[in-house]
DNA sequence: GCCAGGTGTGGAAACGTTGTCAGCTGCAAA
DNA sequence: TTTGCAGCTGACAACGTTTCCACACCTGGC
């Protein structure tokens, strides 16, 4: 790291004090309020005196101090998000949806990531009770953070998986649909030794994916090894492990039920030798564009996930204006991207 | 998209008003002033009364009113972040750093994004400006939204380019640099009709990696072509034309400026039939996971990103410290990864 | 000539926190 | 006995906005 020399700077102009309502209402010859009425549009007000307030304000640079009104009324224009982990491609793509519709709402996104952590949830939680945030979005850990919230009468949306004890909306993916068509996509190409990695927690994500999994096997009338089905730690540093070991138990096809298991199988397979789909069929929960991209591409369960994180911040919003409608649980449905790492298996 | 039937849920416990000061004080018999003392921890408080609104404080569930706190101290602990576009995992990664190294330090990250619109920018400052952020970190687009920002108080550090007119941090990659040993590596390998993508702006980034571009070819002694360097629109619907544009130039290897160009003119030549590094040679600045994926590899200069986060993020904490340090500009060094997308060019 | 109602205005009281300040208690030093 | 001071406390005034309220001015209809 290097530190570049600066060059001599003009000075900073003095940084002035901010610009008050009260040095509006001051210069155009009113009275605070009146300011507040015609800058904020409610109430009566002159034309004129609106005209030569908006004037003022501009000439001024005004800039309302948003503490204070959110202060006064009690609720800000700031809508709290917490994700997982924001270096996922996933959580990224998601809060990209939400501040997206935020944005055109007016409302602002403070983004905080717990790291799968309870605890960090619950803190950021408090964050958000702190600020009087309009609404949270989140992807969550523990139902503790949204009950918290829920009980201070803070509008959340669970995005993702659904925990909360307490009545809240939800957007999901219908992950029970996304992982039978992938698995019966699987046997209709005449496997049937099908492993299932997916990551061993309660959220209705990755249970889903296990149901249909589970389902797509019942529906076909045909058995599961339950060998076959690898549960990996959350936080998982042995997933290679997971993977290897997943892999002498001779699958002829595998189904990653989510991105980083995908691609960690993905370099297993590689750093093997082993070639898709000819020595093994693989199929991915989620799709990412390197999947298009790599040769051959990675059959995948594709997420709406954009739409997703917009579809909750739409949801969110709907619920400043309608406070007492019920929850809504809304669930979009997945595709299968059928690409070349599923082919019949080789024939024995 | 389903909506799932709600089970009839528990009533919401009745949403009662938030806790204030005022509460506990009443609670522990003191006054608020007192309370303010002991939960901030400055001033003097009896080791007693300490303890007694400490616990009232838990037990009721206190949680300070970050607007009144604000508003009294006149600077709050979100810093506003903006970038030009989530979506792009350039950009993510940087904005994975900046929360994570806020968080530790008891910051929150407001992201917001412009998409690379001077106004949207500018928005986006009045906002932080309207919070008292504690500072903001940006990706520039203009120079006014950092003016603006710096002229009325508040830290500014630029990330990955530099435009502000007025003096303020910066953490940059040495783009020039990066170019150089890229175009190097492709001039060593005896490439002399080196194809080089880069984004039509005057912002520091592109600049210096044209400049890159031109220094290896100068040191070694090399002409250039002058018809070999693309410049592509920003907004960039035509990039593919400008790709194929390039193509028909009959450059033995193609350098593209940033991760988007390489992924374009990548899925080029894969439609074109075109094989790496056979046929053409291919580096990209700005290195991907997808470009260690395919096959073969793709020669990227990688940027320490998520360093580069956490440094912009130290940086604009540690002015809240030393308020006057004079700005500092910081050059992180981004390095060569050579995969097998580059060799020597066919013998003509 | 009076009242009703629409317009327009400013004063003042919030919102919840922090910080200043004066004042209270003891206790030790003068 | 006074003085000083450390330890501790509560009143009170901010911070900048919004909003309620009272009031003042019109106009038109009785």
């Amino acid at each position: 790291m290097t530190t570049l020399p600066q060059e001599a700077d003009d000075a900073v102009p003095t940084p002035q004090r901010p610009v008050t309502l009260a040095d509006i209402a001051r210069a155009a010859g009113t009275s605070a309020s009146t300011a507040s009425r015609a800058l904020s549009g409610r109430g009566y007000v002159s034309p004129d005196a609106r005209e030569r307030l908006l004037q003022v304000a501009e000439r001024l640079g005004y800039v309302p101090n948003a503490s204070a009104r959110t202060l006064k009324q009690q609720t800000s224009s700031v809508v709290g998000v917490v994700v997982s982990d924001l270096g996922n491609q996933f959580y990224a793509r998601l809060a990209a949806g939400i501040e997206q519709a935020l944005r055109e709402a007016g409302y602002q996104m403070l983004l905080l990531g717990d790291n799968s952590q309870i605890e960090e949830e619950l803190e950021a939680a408090r964050v958000f009770l702190a600020m009087r945030a309009a609404g949270v979005i989140m992807t969550p850990v523990g139902a503790d953070a949204s009950s918290l919230l829920v009980r201070q009468g803070v509008a959340v949306v669970e995005v993702d998986r659904r925990l909360a004890e307490l009545p809240c909306d939800a957007v999901l993916v219908d992950n029970e649909l996304g992982a039978r068509e992938a698995t019966q996509h699987l046997l209709a190409l005449g496997h049937r030794r099908i492993g299932l990695l997916v990551v061993d927690t309660e959220w209705t994500s990755d249970i889903g994916r296990q149901r249909g999994y589970h389902a797509a096997h019942e529906a076909a009338g045909l058995p599961m090894d339950p060998d076959l089905v690898t549960l990996v730690a959350p936080d998982a540093e042995d997933t290679e492990e997971h993977v290897t070991a997943l892999l002498d138990r001779c699958p002829t096809a595998i189904f990653a039920a989510n991105n980083l298991l995908a691609e960690c199988t993905w370099r297993v397979l590689r750093r093997r030798g082993l070639r898709l789909p000819h020595d093994i069929s693989l199929v991915a929960f989620d799709d990412l564009p390197w999947m298009e991209m790599v040769e051959p591409g990675i059959t995948a369960v594709a997420q709406p996930t954009f739409a997703v994180g917009r579809r909750a911040a739409e949801l969110l919003l709907s619920r400043t204006v309608e406070v007492d409608r019920p929850p809504r649980v809304e669930q979009l449905e997945p595709t299968l991207v059928v690409r070349g790492s599923t082919a019949a298996p080789a024939a024995a």
